[in-house]
DNA sequence: CATGAATGAGACTTCATTCAT
DNA sequence: TATGAATGAAGTCTCATTCAT
C-alpha cells in the first residue's frame, strides 16, 4: 500500500476510493476504466488514489482479498460446525449468493476480473482461490468417508463442479440471463445444492 | 472482415494468423498482447494482420464464432437424436471436453476472454452464448415433461449449473488446479454428468 | 526563504533538513529524489520542508551558496596574503580538497548538480561561479605581471585549467575512479599544483 | 534499440531524431525536455521516436556511445603512432576541441549530462569513461618510463588533471565564460597542453 | 511549528490503426 | 498481397506544491 492512512477521515477516504472502484470496475470493466474514472466516482483528486494505492492493480487486489478472506473464513467456520455435508454446501452456497445479493457489483468484479482471469489477477491470487476449492473438496471428502456422498466422484472434481455451478448462476445474473430478486436468490440457494447433491434426475430414474 | 481471401495461399495465411492469435491470446491474454505479437507468432508482417482483419477485436470475434458455431451445431444435432436426456447432456459434456482436449488454448481463450467477459466480448456475443444455454435448457425442459428430470429445478437454472460445472472443470485445467491427461478427460466427461444428473449424494442418503 | 526560523530549535530543524538534503541529493541525485525523501531522511514531516523552504530548488540553492560563499571568502583571503602565486593556488587547491574531505557528499552535489549544470542550477549561479574563476585568474595575472608565471598562457584560461584539474580529481573520487583516503587527499593537493604549475614534463625535457 | 531500421530512408529518420535530440538536450537539458520536443524538433510524429528508441534514456545513451567510441578509437590510434608523449596529449586535446568545434551541442550534452552525472548516465557509462582515462594514463606512464615525464606525479592522477583541464575549458565555452571562435579553439589546444605539460610557471621560477 | 492528506499538471510510454511503397 | 514505417490518442504514474488542522 502506498501510504497507510492514519486518521479516521483518511480511512474513510480510502474506503470511498475502494467502493468507487467497485462501481467503476463493474460498470466498465477493469481494463476499460481509467484511474481518473475511479477518482471522479469517489469524488477525490486524481492523485489521492495514488496516495492510498500503489497502482490500479493494487485496488483490485485489495478488493478481491477483502472479500475472499471473508469467504475463506466462512467456509472454514462452516466446516467446523456440526452440520450434514449437504447443509455445509448449502451454507456455502447461501453465503456466495448472499454476497451477490449484498454487493452484486463487487461479486461481478471478482468473478469477471479475478477468478477466471488466468493470465492476470487469477494467476496472482491462485493460492487463495485454490484454498477455497480445497476446503470445499475437504467437505466432500469427509462426506465420502462417512458414506453420505458417493465415492466414485473425486472430491476435488466435485468441489469444482459445485463452485462452478454457483459461479455460473451468478454469471447468469450478471449477464442478465437469469432473473434476479429476493425470491430468485433464495430459490437459487436451494436449487444449486439440490442439483449438485440430489442430481437433476428424478428418483425413479436414479434408482434405475 | 477486412478482405476476404481469394487464393488458397491467402486462406492459409489468414488461418495462420488466427492460429497464432490463439496461442498468443492464451499465453498473454487478449489485453496484454499486442498485434505485433500475433504477427510475429504467425511469421507475417505487422501490416498483413490488418489486411485480413479489421481490428484486434475482430480476430477474437472470429475465433469465438468459429468455435461457438460448432458447439451450437453440435448441441442442436444432439438434441435431434433419439437419446435419453442424460445421454444428451453426456454428449454435450463430451463435446466440450473434447474441444479442450483438441485445442486447450482456444478453449482457454474462449472461456477467459469471452464467456465471462461481461463488459466486453461476452456482451458482444451474448446472443450466441445465450443460445447455447437455451438449447441445453430445452433438453432439460423436455426431460422434465417426460418425467426423467425433476420438475422442481428450473430448466434454465439447471442449464446454467450444468454448463457452469463443465466450464469450471476446464478452468481447473487451465489454472493447473486439476490434473490433465487422456484418462482425466474421459473421467471428467462421466463425472460431470454423474454429478449434475445423479447428484453427489449416495442413493441411500438421497432416498432418505 | 519560506520562513526565517526564529528559535534555536527551529534553526536546528532547518539545518537538519539541509543536511538530509545533502545526503539524499548525493545518493540519488537532485532530479531522482523526492521532497519526501528529504523529509524522511531528516526525520521530519513532509510539509515541514515547505515551512522552511519555498521549493526543492531553494534547498539546493541554499546548499550551494553556503559552501560557495566560504570558497569565495577563502580565495579572497588567500589572495590578500603575502604568498607566492603557486602557494596561493596551493592554498586554494587545499581548501577544495579539504572541502571534499570534510563533506564529500556536499561537494559531490555541488559539482554534479551545479557547477556543470549548464541548463539549470549552473545557470542560476553563473555569477558566483564566475567570480571564483575570475579571482583565480586574477592571481595568475598578478603572477604573470611579476614574472612568476608565463605570459603566453591567458590568465582566464589558466584559471579554468587549474580549477578543472581539481574538479576532475574530485570527480574521480566521486566516481570511484581514484583512490580516496587521507594520504591520497594530501598527495592530490600537491600533485594538482605541481601538475598545473610545474608541468608534467621533467626539467631536462622542459629545458629543451 | 526498439526497432532496427531497415531502409535507407528509415536510417535517415533515425539520424534525424538523434540530431534533433542533440539540439533539444543542449538547449533545455535532458531532464527539462520532453520527448515531444524531440519529435517536434525532428519533424516526426511522437510515436516514431519510440519506434526507433526504447526510451528517452536510450537516445542519450546512443548519442554518447557514438561520440565516445570515436574518442576511444582516436586515443587508441594516437597512442600507436610514433609521437612524443606531449604530442600524443596534444593530439587528444585537439581531437576534443575539434569535437566541440564541430558539434558544440553534442559535446555540451555529453559533458553536462553524462561525464559528470554520477547518479545517472555517468554511472551507466562508467566503464567507457574510465577506459578513456586509462588510455591517457597509459600514455603518461610510458612517458614516465622513458623519462620524458616526471615520475612523482601518478599517471592516473595526471590523466584526470589533463582531461579535467580540457573539459573545463569546454565548460567555459558552454557557459559563455570563455571566448569562442576559430582562433580561440586553436589557441586552447596549445595552451591546455602547455599548461599541463609545461606548467604555468616560467622557466626561471621552475628552476627554483 | 508541525503534520500528512489533498491536489492536479505533466511526462513517459504503449500500441491499435493507417499508409506509402 | 505484403511490408514495416508513421501516426497520435490515451492512460498510468509521479511528485512538487498547497492546505486544512
Amino acid at each position: 500500500m502506498a501510504s497507510a492512512p492514519r486518521t479516521k477521515a483518511a480511512i474513510d477516504k480510502q474506503r470511498a476510493i475502494l467502493d468507487a472502484a467497485v462501481r467503476v470496475f463493474a460498470r466498465q470493466g477493469f481494463h476499460a476504466c481509467r484511474v481518473s474514472d475511479i477518482a471522479d466516482e469517489a469524488g477525490v483528486a486524481y492523485g489521492l488514489v495514488y496516495h492510498y494505492f500503489d497502482s490500479k492493480d493494487e485496488i483490485l487486489n485489495t478488493l478481491f482479498r477483502e472479500r475472499w478472506n471473508v469467504m475463506l473464513a466462512t467456509i472454514k467456520e462452516v466446516d467446523t460446525e456440526p452440520l450434514k455435508p449437504r447443509d455445509k454446501l448449502q451454507a456455502i452456497a447461501s453465503f456466495i449468493v448472499d454476497s451477490y445479493r449484498h454487493d452484486p457489483e463487487l461479486m461481478k468484479v471478482i468473478i469477471v476480473e479475478v477468478t477466471r482471469a488466468a493470465n492476470s489477477f487469477g494467476q496472482t491470487h491462485l493460492g487463495e482461490i485454490r484454498e477455497a476449492y480445497l476446503m470445499i473438496a475437504e467437505i466432500v471428502t469427509k462426506a465420502q468417508r462417512e458414506g453420505t456422498f458417493k465415492r466414485e466422484i473425486d472430491a476435488e472434481f466435485a468441489a469444482m463442479a459445485f463452485y462452478g455451478a454457483i459461479e455460473q448462476v451468478l454469471t447468469g445474473w450478471i449477464f442478465g440471463l437469469l432473473p434476479e430478486g429476493e425470491e430468485h436468490f433464495e430459490r437459487a440457494k436451494k436449487l444449486v445444492v439440490e442439483t449438485v447433491c440430489g442430481g437433476l434426475q428424478s428418483e425413479p430414474a436414479a434408482a434405475k
